[in-house]
DNA sequence: TGCTATCCTTCACCTATGTTGGTGAGCGAA
DNA sequence: TTCGCTCACCAACATAGGTGAAGGATAGCA
């Protein structure tokens, strides 16, 4: 259960549940996810637990070690993980300045993060998992991930149900909705959106260009 | 109703519901408030609202512009506000590395959202309440800007509701029940904490040293 | 082959919070 | 002074989502 980092290796592998982070640790590195999902989270004394943040391959976790303070979050591994390992000095904004593609990430984590508070805050469970498996589908169709309309959907219905600040349950009951309302299918944990359009207005996120 | 910005200006002043940010215009500068409260916000086709940031005097309006996109939703004053404005390009890490005051504040907003993410997603009304109303106290206090166990607490409570994820009316009865048991008084824009480690506890967070 | 653990699924019931529709106090503008 | 507006506050009722419990599918493993 102990992360097995060396810190001058460049790869590293996890098992499922294994720690990449432990709260209040010392980051030696930052990770870039080569493969496999890992998810940051915060635990309260009473066992309720949200997932804050959730690592795809090609992101960094965590970026904004890079800003110098320890995480105040686990980070542990969903599926099995290949990461590679970054000094944890970020790129100096002179070189490459704040274009680079690091910088780029931690404003694309900080914008996901920003767009979670309003569906948290706001939304209703289906618009919640809907907007999951958007950014998910979304988020691996940009690191070409995603094959038509299917990609991969490791999450158990518990880890659904911690994004989304809802209980299993329920979200089984939403994702039995979704399937009936053909907004998505979801088996052996791959899923397929059959229309995409569909299921951003079910999300009701902000419209959006088809830029890749 | 428009900012009344010039660019060259070191100063610029806001009312009430004057916006220092449309969505999707381009930041010409980051303010610094100066005095006085703003907030970010988005509004869903429904009507729906969610704050998504407080600025209170000395944060800086929006770090995250500095790391080179567009702002995505808008920034509008709460109270009177009064700001000085900064050039949009952050200072290099080269310059003070990342430990410059520019680039921690900009961690604390990261952290604090991530701590609303646990909040909005998994706790009750009195503890987002709580977290709030604490939140508000120990960055004031850090400004200088507490008297004793008081400080200025200028939201309506529609406001409150729209930072907690909560109805209007529910912050209302939220708030009575957090009188009746001690927690907060509450009145005339002027909140007082009478046991702050009580406030702490009921909002769930985690525990946290005195530090200034 | 059976054992165990995890996960998905469904049911009946419960409650925290939302909804609707009020009241009255305060305050600035005319 | 009255109008118009915002805000705090209250009450009755509605519902989305939580809770607790149970059964069945699947997969690893001895």
């Amino acid at each position: 259960m102990l992360s097995q980092v060396e810190s001058s290796e460049p790869h590293v592998h996890f098992r499922p549940h294994q720690f990449l982070m432990r709260e209040d640790e010392e980051p030696a590195v930052i990770f870039q996810i080569d493969e496999g999902w890992a998810c940051r989270y915060r635990q309260l004394s009473d066992g309720r637990r949200q997932i804050t943040a959730l690592y795809l391959p090609g992101d960094y976790c965590d970026p904004q070690w890079a800003l110098g303070r320890k995480p105040s979050q686990p980070i542990v591994a969903l599926t099995n993980v290949r990461a590679s390992c970054l000094p944890c000095r970020p790129p100096t904004t002179s070189a490459g300045g704040t274009q680079s593609a690091f910088w780029l990430s931690l404003n694309d984590m900080i914008e996901r993060q920003t767009n979670w508070l309003v569906t948290l805050g706001r939304k209703t469970a289906l618009e919640r998992v809907a907007h999951l498996l958007l950014e998910l589908f979304e988020r691996l169709r940009r690191s070409g991930l995603t094959y038509g309309q299917q990609c991969a959907m490791p999450l158990t219905q518990m880890e659904i149900a911690d994004m989304t600040g809802l209980t299993p349950v329920h979200v089984n009951r939403t994702l039995q909705l979704m399937r009936t309302r053909g907004l998505v299918e979801l088996q052996a944990k791959w899923l397929r959106i059959p229309d995409l359009g569909a299921l951003r207005q079910a999300a009701a996120m902000r419209a959006q260009g088809v830029a890749a």
